[in-house]
DNA sequence: ACATAATAGGTAGCTTGCTACATTTTATTT
DNA sequence: AAATAAAATGTAGCAAGCTACCTATTATGT
């Protein structure tokens, strides 16, 4: 992931934020960022403001709130989201490449019932099911 | 761990350091704390600087390669050894607490797999066996 | 309505990761 | 033996994480 990132000129930290305004459904905020990948504010504003120094995203003011600087992803930055996509589906893919779908399925449960234990999310998505069963 | 760490004024990047160089056999050079945590020599130095500056290892040459500075813990960076055993042992145990002894062995052996998977170490140190069984 | 709280964001300065380049010492090659 | 290559370390400068403190705006409480 971080080698496909780094062709489109994104770091690794950098992508996932590009990911997370674009599913967003309503243009995002800084705060957000900072609650999603549990972030404190002075890192997401350098975050931001690098991205938008290269042009990947652009602030525009909340219309009722003037604190807010709300923000959308430019063309540049929308080209790397699919990308990011096949990556994702490839990487996982080839981390469970030779479990069968039992060794998945408990896999998957197992590991998060572990991170439940330390105190984590547990996990965002479940895995894909198999299309051939 | 992080929480113990700070508590006796280290982070959680320097920990495993001291860890290094108390179990590794002779006094380690900066090289060999490179290869063991996959750092480069820029990053071990800063550590290692910051480490000799609040008094928990000291440098000292190596008698025959005027270009090795040896590493060797200070009675401080030894005291701090101890607490962290426990506190691995701790975590380790609360990580998997609810788990059976049949579903710890399952975990770990797929846990290694995917690590390997991605083209990673698959570990270190193998899991304890329960005493009870 | 006005004083006070809470919220969104900015800035300074630290640690820890990196790459790129320079220096010193040791090892190799011819 | 001299030239060259390799190895260990140093330094500069960047990204990304943090805490601590400051400002501006909005929300609340009396």
């Amino acid at each position: 992931m971080t080698a496909a990132l780094t062709q489109m000129e994104l770091t690794a930290s950098q992508g996932p934020i590009l990911g997370y305004i674009a599913h967003h459904p309503k243009p995002p905020c800084a705060r957000d960022i900072e609650e999603a990948f549990h972030l404190t504010h002075p890192t997401v504003s350098g975050l931001l403001a690098r991205l938008e120094k290269k042009g990947f995203i652009e602030f525009f003011p909340d219309e009722t709130d003037r604190r807010c600087k709300r923000l959308r992803l430019l063309p540049k930055g929308k080209e790397c989201i699919e990308i990011m996509h096949q990556t994702i589906e490839e990487t996982e893919t080839r981390m469970v490449q030779d479990f069968t779908p039992e060794e998945k399925e408990q896999f998957f449960n197992l590991l998060s019932r572990a991170i439940t234990n330390m105190g984590g999310d547990p996990c965002r998505r479940k895995p894909k099911e198999d299309s051939n069963p």
